[in-house]
DNA sequence: CGTCTTTGACCTGCGC
DNA sequence: GCGCAGGTCAAAGACG
């Protein structure tokens, strides 16, 4: 296995841009990974205006909508989105020497969040699509060792919703409110770091997630969730807690100030998703760009709209987008 | 004893 | 067709 540097180190995530901002940069960040044509309930999944992560886990989440809302933001080097089902490689080097880099990254964003959208319900399953095969596996009849899932002959498994998101961690596996055993571990090509693969050990539940380490930023933690929790979060954890990672945040009732302690996310309701995080790090941060901002102001966000959005927005930031 | 992690083997899709 | 890389399985061991 020849390693090579400058090749493609995630052909799922597609980008890494979070970074190096060093300064006000924030430290978690989303990647809409894809979406099926699974149906989603919003009206009964999205009631309240916010959201716990856990929430989204569970399908409250709208990835139409979250890539539409990434797609406010093309030089947000915060949130990104990505889709599976475009699979093309992404020239990561980009974002690792090169100078252009906001604006590969703004194109390639943008032209994945477009056929993220537009392919919402075209069930995007070309590509390297590792699902087929288990399909694959029960056609052959072959009872290999392994493979022989309760799949159906020629019923073609649909994609799970995946999402990922990056944080800034030191430790690997962010305590998420939900119980999972790690099932592998392989070596991912051009980084150093393995990659972690969980499933969800409530029983009937087949959300997985994967968890790998940056090697462009080590500090950064990048965890894929695949499929959506059909069940609550367990109430006992297993006091992992000393991660100090919850990611089921206290403010779904009263979203004013966030606690610098938690990740968390925001879920604004709209036609527009407004997706926010910060994290639990010492450089707890909110990082909104001016330009999503300025995009949600000229939208013209219902006052008490806005206000949530002031919830989550440092002043500083409103203030600047508004003399823009 | 139950649960979870580790780890090597296996399977599959894709690119060349 | 072959090799590579990603994903999964499952036995064995660790741990509480």
């Amino acid at each position: 296995m020849s390693v090579e540097p400058k090749e493609l180190y995630y052909q799922d995530l597609v980008l890494d841009n979070n970074n190096q901002q060093g300064t006000g940069s924030g430290s978690t960040t989303m990647y809409e990974k894809h979406f099926s044509s699974s149906p989603y309930d919003h009206s009964q999944a999205f009631d309240p205006s916010y959201l716990s992560f856990t929430e989204c886990l569970q399908g409250g989440l709208d990835y139409n909508s979250l890539a539409t809302s990434f797609g406010l933001s093309p030089s947000s080097s915060e949130v990104f989105s990505s889709v599976d089902g475009n699979q093309k490689p992404v020239d990561t080097t980009t974002n690792d020497n090169n100078g252009g880099t906001s604006e590969t990254l703004n194109a390639t964003l943008n032209s994945s969040i477009s056929s993220s959208s537009s392919e919402a319900g075209a069930e995007e399953d070309s590509g390297k699509s590792k699902k087929d095969r288990q399909v694959k596996t029960e056609e052959g009849g072959e009872s290999s060792k392994k493979g022989n899932k309760d799949k159906k002959k020629g019923e073609k498994k649909q994609k799970e919703p995946r999402f990922a998101f990056m944080t800034k961690s030191e430790v690997d596996h962010l305590e998420d409110g939900y119980r999972w055993r790690k099932y592998g571990q392989k070596a991912v090509k051009n980084s150093p770091y393995p990659r972690s693969y969980y499933r969800c050990t409530t029983q009937k539940c087949t959300v997985k997630k994967r968890v790998e380490r940056s090697y462009q930023d080590p500090t950064t933690v990048i965890t894929t969730y695949e499929g959506q929790h059909n069940h609550p979060v367990p109430t006992s954890l297993r006091g992992n807690a000393a991660a100090g990672i919850m990611f089921t945040p206290p403010l779904l009732t009263t979203p004013t100030h966030p606690p610098q302690d938690h990740l968390f996310l925001h879920m604004h309701h709209n036609h527009h998703n407004l997706f926010t995080t910060t994290h639990h790090s010492s450089n707890t941060n909110i990082n909104i760009n001016n330009s999503l901002l300025h995009y949600h102001q000229q939208q013209q966000l219902p006052p008490d709209q806005y206000g949530l959005l002031q919830d989550i927005v440092p002043s500083m930031f409103l203030n600047n987008t508004h003399h823009n």
